[in-house]
RNA sequence: GGUCUCGUAGCUCAGCUGGAUAGAGCAGCAGCCUUCUAAGCUGCGGGUCGUGGGUUCGAAUCCCGCCGGGAUCACCA
């Protein structure tokens, strides 16, 4: 973009004037805010001392070097330490015919892509998905597009929890009170139908506990309890009927699983199961201890002493030889690095875990594995109720598949309402809804900062109005309409009319300079990890578009030439809020 | 207690690699649909950016102290 030459040109001028180097990218430039004149600013402050000016005289001495490099340049003015340039209305004109066309923003030339390996979702099969987890699903689908549409090589992997005593508690409720349930037996989906053992368990261990006068019903010492673990080991031996249920029970809740990911347009280059993996880093730990990295207890445990890098002592084998969760975490990332050749290893998972992938990495570099460093605990805050955390326990949570009905079943009466759409087939319209719903979702959860926790109010629901997907959506819809009745009435947009000599409304220029900075704000949310930054970029953009054309109408332009500029930037903004959204997953209906 | 993290309008959130008068949406009030989609637009009201220092031409942004919320520190995963 054009900045990049200012900055270029600025920089020339440095050295010219006062033999300095300073970086092109380290020049601040930036969109003149309206209430000054002019297009574009650079701030000078850090030239002052190199040039033994006054501010207002740097800017000057910049501003007249600039003026005579660049011909696009109509005029400037100086505010303190801030040059205000105004450009042409031609070198405006010729931006938009310069720029390349959205689609190849997706797939930039990069000579610093990298080999990404990305793993989220990661759930367990003991119940169905809840908030939490979309917010998981959608953070790491739509980190690996902007990864992506910074030109990295991205491989998205899911492991799944299918092992450990949580299963074993559904196994023993569901052969207490299952009666051979099936999925299709009950009418529900498979996770769902888990879910209730699940939950079932969890009670009647309670109660019994209670019974008993059993403290932590948890980790106690109830016969529900002793059941469990008791199926654990024969889980680890392979007894054929244990095997048999748990392979029955697994494949229910992960077909239930893959039709939420289905549906919410999530997916996986690579899905990994923990009964395939769990053993592995044993090897490796063992080895560790050997070359005198590890410690060995008494009792046989094996530990790893991070007390001189502010962590603790943590165990990495049980006393019996068994992995625990850092042991297999340690296996499948050596793995993982020897199998793609990563240059990075994301892991999405809850900030609750930030302790655990610090321990990880630690370990790994004392172990040897100096590539270490290049894991990323991409770690995003909790979703919040009003009421507090979300316990699956206590059945404070969102389920994930009611929410995506909830959110469709709002679509569809707030379209019924405004008597949108009525002329689409059923068909199209159920599809309308879905599109909506789930845009107002993913927007929902990917506007806000990943880091941040987040709050989700049930009884006010979701909006569909203001900073919202729909929006977004309803936006591209007016635009696409505007195009089809302008080509209807034999109004073509014609690229090649752009170049002539018109003048650009000042809501215009911020709009097209909003567009010409779709590469940086790909660069951005790659370099700070962060869909929000897209979001928020489609928003601005959407709200200049319906703001200047809620006035200005383009298809009764009588001027021929103003029209087509007009119908450019309309069709251009269609095409990258687009571009933009569908790395959040949000699809942009035409109609609505 | 140690470590990490968050604190911006009544509510939900932007802005944070320091830049000009701190922005949106929701909620409230007042307007705009025989004219390209009103899921929209325009206007009004609403702020000691938790607090006290420091760094400098300049701090919501960087550093330190304090106050408040959250997470975490298992032979669980």
């Amino acid at each position: 973009m054009f900045t990049q030459l200012l900055a270029q040109a600025t920089s020339d001028i440095a050295s010219q004037l006062w033999n300095q180097q300073v970086a092109p990218a380290s020049i601040q430039i930036e969109k003149t805010p309206s209430h000054f004149e002019g297009d574009v600013t650079i701030v000078v402050f850090p030239f002052v001392k190199m040039a033994r000016l006054k501010p207002e005289d740097t800017a000057q001495a910049i501003g007249a070097a600039l003026a005579e490099k660049i011909s696009g340049i109509d005029r400037f003015n100086v505010v303190k330490g801030f040059l205000n340039i105004t450009f042409t209305p031609a070198f405006w004109l010729s931006q938009m015919s310069e720029a390349a066309p959205v689609a190849e923003y997706s797939r930039p030339e990069g000579n610093d892509a990298k080999t990404i390996v990305l793993e989220y979702s990661s759930p367990n099969t003991n119940k169905p998905l809840h908030l939490g987890h979309i917010r998981n699903n959608l953070l790491g689908w739509s980190l690996a597009e902007v990864y992506k549409a910074a030109g990295h090589n991205v491989i998205k992997a899911n492991l799944i929890n299918d092992r450990g005593i949580h299963i074993c508690k559904t196994m023993v409720a569901y052969n207490m009170w299952g009666n051979n349930e099936t999925p299709e037996s009950a009418g529900v989906k498979g996770d769902h139908l888990i879910g209730k053992y699940y939950v079932l368990f969890d009670k009647a261990n309670k109660e019994e506990a209670a019974e008993l006068g059993i403290e932590k019903p948890e980790d106690g010492d109830t016969p529900l309890m002793k059941d469990a673990r008791a199926m654990l080991r024969d889980w680890e031996k392979g007894e054929p009927h244990v095997m048999a249920l748990w392979n029955k029970l697994n494949s229910w809740v992960i077909d239930g699983f893959n039709d939420t990911y289905a549906r919410l347009g999530v997916d996986f280059d690579k899905v990994y199961r923990e009964s395939e993996t769990y053993l592995s880093g044993k090897d490796i730990v063992q080895k560790g201890l050997a070359e005198g990295h590890l410690q060995q207890d008494p009792d046989g445990s094996v530990w790893i002493d991070l007390t001189d890098e502010g962590l603790d002592r943590k165990i990495l084998l049980r006393s019996d030889g068994t992995t625990v969760y850092m042991t297999q975490d340690i296996g499948t990332a050596v793995a993982r690095h020897n199998d793609f050749g990563a240059d990075k290893m994301v892991y999405v998972v809850g900030n609750e875990q930030i302790y655990h992938f610090d321990v990880l990495k630690k370990t790994l570099k004392r172990l040897g594995y100096d590539w270490a460093d290049n894991i990323l605990h991409y770690s995003y805050g909790m979703v919040e109720l009003p009421e507090g955390k979300m316990k699956s326990r206590e059945g404070t949570v969102v389920d994930a598949d009611d929410l995506l009905d909830e959110m469709k079943q709002t679509a569809a009466d707030i379209s019924k309402e405004a008597g949108k759409a009525q002329d689409l087939p059923a068909v199209e319209q159920d599809r309308l809804h879905e599109m909506i719903g789930q845009g107002a979702l993913k927007y929902f959860i990917l506007r806000v900062d990943p880091k941040k926790n987040m709050l989700f109010n049930p009884s006010e629901s979701i909006d569909f109005n203001g900073n919202t997907g729909p929006f977004i959506q309803y936006t591209h819809a007016r635009i696409c309409s505007v195009l089809n009745k302008g080509s209807e009435a034999g109004i073509a947009v014609d690229a090649l009319k752009w170049f002539a000599d018109a003048e650009l409304k000042p809501q215009e220029k911020e709009l097209l300079y909003q567009l010409l900075t779709l590469p940086q704000m790909t660069e951005k949310a790659a370099n700070n990890e962060s869909p929000a930054v897209v979001a928020n970029y489609s928003f601005e953009l959407a709200q200049m578009f319906n703001s200047m054309y809620q006035e200005i109408s383009i298809l009764r332009e009588p001027d021929e030439t103003l029209r087509n500029n007009r119908l450019l930037l309309a069709k251009r903004t269609a095409e990258t809020l687009k571009f933009a959204m569908g790395l959040l997953g949000v699809g942009m209906p035409e109609k609505m």
